[in-house]
DNA sequence: TCACTTTGTGCCGCCAGTGAACAAAATGCG
DNA sequence: CGCATTTTGTTCACTGGCGGCACAAAGTGA
């Protein structure tokens, strides 16, 4: 989410002392006990009982040293490490078509509160993210938590490092909103510590999979999900989110994948986008599309209660197959070794699994040779919490620094 | 290239001291001296001056320390650094459909020395990576020279971390031959030191491009060539080869620029494979395809001497249309911030550098606010050169350990 | 109760790199 | 020509993270 190197590198570039990575361990649920963080760390026992005392001194972690009760294997049973309850959390903030979401979420993606809301005046992203910062704001003077930072997922690219909204359309937001100004601007003037980030939903959602749910331990892991319209696109690497030189990668919704189908605003025809949103299943399953906000939903349940019907059943083919074709040039250009499908994809997955699976083995090219793991998402809120990932990113990679 | 992360990581694994990326800078010609040195580094003075001595004492790099002539700033003139000559060489491989090349290759992707040759019996890589090595182990010999280790650069993927060619067809070798494994043992039978490794020709090739040709300074660096036959791929992120998780990324050959195109072995119909080689455009311009091997020659020297031939013309721009939609789908995709052509596509952009640009910009989603580079490759013998990359990347990480 | 295994802790030393003071090599000015 | 100024190279004491070791602690199994 950074962007270009300065000439110029600090010395601090290189994080020093295993402080960061033991935080990142512990919050994803990799470390579970010292003696496994002093391997994964790949330090002494001193090293990491060191680095343990001290993220437990900074109010992050808890570690238990009480014996344990049933232990198994053999040896002195290692202390437990876990994610301090009451600790500081992040701010977490998710704008969708219908309104907005508050939270906050304190390390391990838990979400600790949060706040569901509408907005009268849609059009205007100062007033709408005004009260989302509003409601959050909010929750944290209940709650009485620190606050590490702020984070706001948007149905947008977000262009880098600018942090411009470029295609809001799902919000009537003009094109180009300097969200992350306008966010960041609020966050301030709310007197909420710490600093804001913004990100495009598809690929927070990505990140928190990745941390939190069934992208974990991916070192290449593909995310790929349909709103209600239109489809986006995400790429962890090693860890970190992928959003190439300016914030546009994975921008999916733009692979052909049915030559004669109909036409995109794009200049294309047979775009991704246009041939697997809910609108495109509803038409082909010549159901009446109902209003906007509720096409996702409608398709969704759909084709959870209704697949019995060749009706449906066709049309959720075909679907399968145009994504399964997406999927498979995804699969060529990147290589993941994994693969999450969000939205209408998750459903049309688990609607008929080895369809789809078969589809990118055979038209991805060494699909044959070792196929790749197509998943649903697992976690609830996933775009929020990977929201207040990016605002606990800075305390990740180093702690003393992020919480002096 | 590597892959997998294993469980337990060694306290080596974040390269202790500033060797490496001090090397690394001068290998890429980034730091001419102390000074830019110390500022790259972001670390004191003291400390470039003892890591300059160090690799000066290793007999990497040469540190100039004689009055300059004309220097034109105030101050201090700063020690020069540079590429020690006579200092230790990569042996550098490549194989294609008509024959191979050998050749020493210095820090700063420097050839020392090269021969080329032919091969009798193409059909077994046993054989030829045989004589390969051969020639490149005279070349040594004669040389007098060190050797860090090998690298091998193939017109096929190669797949991580088994280290097999995939798709060796130009070679006429069989799918899935061990070639990391031939061509180490080898290397080591020559009794040539150091490790040896095999890359994709375009996946090195664009290494190259990025340390020491038109790349340099690119973070995220597309690369896109055309042998004979066939369109193949590669991505520099942040200096590190993209291989994927399987070494098979990039593998931009199906993508659909053509929905009514001919049909490609992969199923699909009009992939850019099959619109954008050679055989496509002398097709495409009604004439004669001459043997195999001489596609590309034929080709190229058609667009560069009858580029008013309305029939030449034609085609050129048939196919710069095409390859200019595949362009734009990787954009969408992967966000670069640099474009390198190879092979045929690159006398293509040099054709009509104008069309190239504006198909692009017009069919990638954000083209239009900030246009992505598109650049000629400028290395001679890029892939080879890449192939040493690979040998010294060793070294590059740690010298120390390296060359212990 | 006694080996045995595995983990936690205290202490010492190493070493890369910092920071500051000083020396050196160039330019420009009087 | 000499001198102030600027920029760089060099020396050296110091620090902070971490390895290595010895020993203590907390379990399991016979």
């Amino acid at each position: 989410m950074n962007g270009k190197a300065t000439t110029t590198r600090t010395k601090l570039e290189r994080g020093r002392s295993a402080l960061g990575p033991a935080l990142e361990l512990v919050h994803t649920g990799r470390a579970p006990t010292r003696a496994v963080l002093t391997s994964e760390l790949g330090v002494t026992r001193a090293t990491a009982g060191a680095v343990a005392a001290e993220l437990e001194a900074l109010g992050l972690i808890r570690v238990d040293s009480s014996p344990r009760s049933a232990a198994g294997s053999q040896g002195r049973p290692s202390h437990r490490l876990s994610v301090r309850d009451g600790g500081p959390v992040a701010l977490a903030a998710q704008v969708h078509s219908d309104g907005f979401r508050a939270a906050l979420v304190g390390l391990g993606g838990r979400i600790v509160a949060t706040a569901p809301g509408c907005v009268t005046v849609m059009a205007d992203p100062a007033q709408v993210l005004g009260e989302v910062v509003e409601a959050g704001a909010l929750l944290l003077r209940e709650s009485g938590l620190r606050c590490v930072g702020a984070g706001l997922a948007v149905p947008s690219a977000v262009a880098e490092p600018e942090g411009t909204a470029l295609n809001p359309m799902h919000l009537a937001w003009p094109a180009g909103a300097p969200v992350r100004e306008i966010f960041s601007a609020r966050v301030r003037a709310a007197g909420i510590a710490g600093p804001a980030f913004t990100g495009n939903d598809v690929n927070l959602a990505a990140l928190a999979e990745h941390r939190h749910g069934a992208g974990r331990g991916a070192q290449h892991l593909l995310c790929v999900a349909t709103g209600h319209r239109g489809v986006g696109g995400a790429l962890v690497l090693d860890g970190r989110l992928h959003t190439g030189s300016s914030g546009l990668a994975l921008e999916v919704g733009h692979l052909t994948v049915n030559p004669e189908g109909r036409p995109c605003h794009c200049g294309g025809r047979g775009c991704l986008d246009v041939e697997t949103d809910p609108l495109a299943f509803l038409t082909s399953a010549r159901r009446d599309p109902g209003p906007e906000e509720s096409l996702l939903k409608q398709a969704g349940d759909l084709l959870r209660t209704e697949y019995d019907d060749p009706c449906v059943r066709a049309a959720a083919e075909e679907l399968i197959d145009r994504l399964g074709l997406g999927l498979a040039g995804l699969v060529n250009i990147l290589n993941p070794d994994r693969i999450i499908l969000g939205g209408l994809h998750r459903d049309l997955l688990e609607a008929d699994p080895e369809r789809l699976r078969a589809v990118v083995a055979d038209r991805s090219l060494w699909g044959r040779s070792g196929s790749v793991p197509i998943l649903s998402c697992t976690l609830a809120h996933n775009s929020l919490v990977g929201a207040a990932e990016l605002a606990w990113q800075p305390v990740l990679d180093d702690p003393l620094a992020a919480l002096a």
